[in-house]
DNA sequence: CTTCATGGTATCGTTTAGGATACTATACCA
DNA sequence: TGGTATAGTATCCTAAACGATACCATGAAG
């Protein structure tokens, strides 16, 4: 029996939690479509398995396409659906609040000990 | 030794994420200032233990303010720091996309299997 | 006949999140 | 003297997430 949600908040955060998918979104937001290899390369320090777990997560939220081509060796594509980018502005929102905590953090500990900061910029993409 | 992260959502999410705490900003947006009683009370499956971790967290980025009466019993009342109000928008997007997506996938089944699924109207608030 | 590249799966171990339960301090009230 | 209420801690345990490693199928190239 499942419990009923108070909203749907956690209904999205489920499709973006993860240690890997922020990550993963990134790299098809900014990259458009990209080969298995070519994901992992770029996510040095991601397993195959995590990676893989990932991506079936995100196809099955209808987040990401995977287009398979009958070849050998194997070639299988990722991309993001139309579907998931509408994903991209409610990124583009998370990620500008946290940069924006990250300096409200460093103002913040600036008052109080003497650990040096640096000022970051905001910018509206990710 | 940590990672780089290639943008803010990770440190966004990190916020947001964790089982309980969600409903708890959601309770804190939705009646202004409780009490550790109260909230528990709204909350009728968190332990004791997981609500006061969660407020910890919040209360150290700054997310949610804690004030302590000394009286016998001790009354502590929570409530959103101005900080923490800024997140209401970004919970807002989070939360329309969470609406969305449940509709989304709802169409998505009726395409394929016989599960009877509810319309649900989007609204503005969570 | 062996090697290589690709995109996986399978199995196991560790680490972290979360949960159950018991315990505490304090002062008031009966 | 003992019970009550509040807001916690402390301890132990389970379950889920994550990671390391080994294995697999295919067909082309050498």
């Amino acid at each position: 029996m499942e419990e009923t949600p108070s909203c749907r908040v956690e209904t999205a955060l489920e499709i973006l939690t993860g240690k890997w998918k922020p990550s993963i979104l990134l790299e098809l937001i900014t990259h458009g479509t990209l080969r298995f290899s070519e994901l992992k390369r770029n996510l040095p320090n991601i397993t195959q398995k995590m990676l893989t777990a990932q991506l079936r997560e995100l196809e099955l939220n209808d987040i990401v396409h995977r287009e398979i081509y009958q070849v050998v060796p194997p070639r299988v594509e990722y991309s993001l659906t139309d579907y998931g980018k509408t994903l991209i502005p409610v990124l583009n929102a998370i990620n500008a609040w946290g940069e924006k905590h990250v300096e409200h953090l460093a103002q913040k500990d600036m008052l109080q000990d003497t650990t040096p900061t640096l000022t970051s910029s905001t910018s509206d993409s990710f």
